[in-house]
DNA sequence: CCTTAGTATGCAAAAATTTGCATGTATTTG
DNA sequence: CAAATACATGCAAATTTTTGCATACTAAGG
């Protein structure tokens, strides 16, 4: 009669139903990336980016791993990742290593010579 | 750089990130019920259940048919059921008809010699 | 029709979430 | 070590959701 521990997958879903974590992921599911470069991608603050990625991370859906003065965020969580290709499909490679340069970010990796110049969701 | 309609996406994982809802849509997905009965499945006053279901309803997730004063409601949505599949494990078939009858619910399914009286999730 | 049972609706209070922003911390560089 | 860059944190205002409840509606039965 009473319903099992739904609370997991109510909170995994209200993870996701919000713009700018779901756009987040939509980003780093394809390849892990520093916060410089979502805030470039997303176009908002870098206080209310870290803020997001903060609540992803405490909810272990993201790991961080600290590279200089960079920190670089990406996917660790299966469940999360099946529910966004559930409804986002496969990740469609798009590069050698997935990352794409982001004209406005500083950072070494969209500053490196093999990182390659594209449009994001054309 | 700008996102592609993940609007859609959101509305629906906000929907699924409700309690009350997720239950509806957990118990509606194995087959169509009328109001009083998940009012009886949830313990939760029928005027609250009618609201969720109206939610749910106008976000074309579910539709309903009047059947004398009973309303039985049931999933229409492909993608929400495609979710529910990802995060709770398809559909176990429970019964000839996917009904299970519920101690505290009068309506005439519950009230029919075929129907089984079961506990759901043991 | 009058009553009852089943369901729907509207609205406001309460609670949770989102958002903006000031400020703090750590690492690198000159 | 001072300055700059990249990121984190804390907190309050604003907004959205949730929840409770009074009441309205509709079909069936007497």
């Amino acid at each position: 009669m009473d319903f099992p521990d739904l609370d997991i997958y109510i909170e995994r879903f209200k993870l996701l139903g919000h713009p700018t974590r779901l756009q987040i992921l939509e980003v780093l599911r394809r390849s892990p990336q520093c916060v410089c470069h979502l805030e470039a991608l997303l176009h908002k603050p870098q206080p209310y980016i870290s803020q997001q990625l903060r609540v992803l991370r405490e909810a272990n859906v993201l790991a961080d791993i600290k590279n200089g003065q960079n920190v670089y965020y990406h996917l660790v969580n299966t469940e999360i990742a099946a529910l966004l290709n559930t409804t986002l499909g496969p990740v469609l490679p798009d590069g050698l290593d997935g990352h794409r340069r982001v004209p406005g970010c500083a950072c070494p990796r969209c500053n490196t010579p093999s990182s390659q110049e594209i449009e994001l969701f054309v």
